[in-house]
DNA sequence: TTCAAAGTGCCACGATTTCCCACAAAGTGG
DNA sequence: CCACTTTGTGGGAAATCGTGGCACTTTGAA
């Protein structure tokens, strides 16, 4: 699974480096998508297809929207010998990606941040430091 | 399980060594993560994965900004022969460890301190004793 | 058919990280 | 009290990683 983050840059063509450590992982070829909040998710091959599942067995009422959130945004990409891959246009300017990009391992998914975006969502993330601490205290931790 | 506390200190290149008593329980690879005050975790294998699904088990509403809190800030990392290991730059830098560290071994889990930051809190808890009397009597200890 | 523009793959450098060896201090047993 | 083992610290060599840049292929338009 994947955990911890690393800042990277964008070259002149809009390709990243993933961190080594998560090479083995993700194996060739893997998915990227939209994220929920400013970001992309990236899943390795399963992880996409386990979520395909998921989404699916929603009733349409709900799934109809969502499925098109996901489905739609979602693009199969390609690492090279040196684990670099291309972010599609699209999912990049959605992300809002410069140069800077954070990539923060969140278990079953990466998430791609824009090193900006990543640093004001942490910043909240520590004002919420006190209800964050309780929950977790609450699961015995 | 982890119990009583060592001063090491960091190196030049940002290791420390554990203490010789906790080696044998950590094995060869463990995590180190962020904790709730200014310091870090860390976590055999096992304890981390029980961790990991119980932040899962949580609904995704509460899940997101917990789960990047804990897993961007999780790192697995690996001793050397001589019992070192690398903390990792920003968790490091979260901690404010500087040269002397403090290792205390918490049940189930490693805390690491900056020496200094933990002698301020060590002087705290003794300010706080009698509360800590009241809280002990009411255990029947 | 030719050229420009874009996409893709590969090489090479610098910086960092990882691995390993060596010494010093502390602890242990006879 | 001495010799030996274990533990903690320092530093050097080797390997790896991330990045910029170059070159080749592909695409589409003139």
């Amino acid at each position: 699974m994947f955990y911890g983050q690393a800042e990277h840059t964008l070259d002149q063509k809009g390709r990243v480096t993933l961190p080594s450590k998560y090479r083995d992982l993700l194996g060739e070829s893997f998915f990227v998508l939209r994220g929920f909040e400013k970001c992309l998710f990236v899943y390795t091959e399963d992880g996409f297809h386990e979520l395909e599942d998921k989404i699916k067995a929603l009733p349409i009422a709900q799934g109809g929207i969502l499925q098109r959130f996901v489905f739609a945004n979602a693009e199969k990409v390609t690492a090279d010998k040196q684990g670099r891959f291309v972010i599609p246009p699209k999912l990049r300017e959605y992300a809002g990606l410069e140069k800077d990009v954070v990539l923060a391992g969140i278990s079953a998914r990466i998430e791609i941040w824009d090193a900006s975006t990543y640093k004001d969502y942490e910043t909240n993330m520590v004002a919420d430091m006190d209800n964050l601490s309780a929950m977790l205290r609450e699961l015995g931790i």
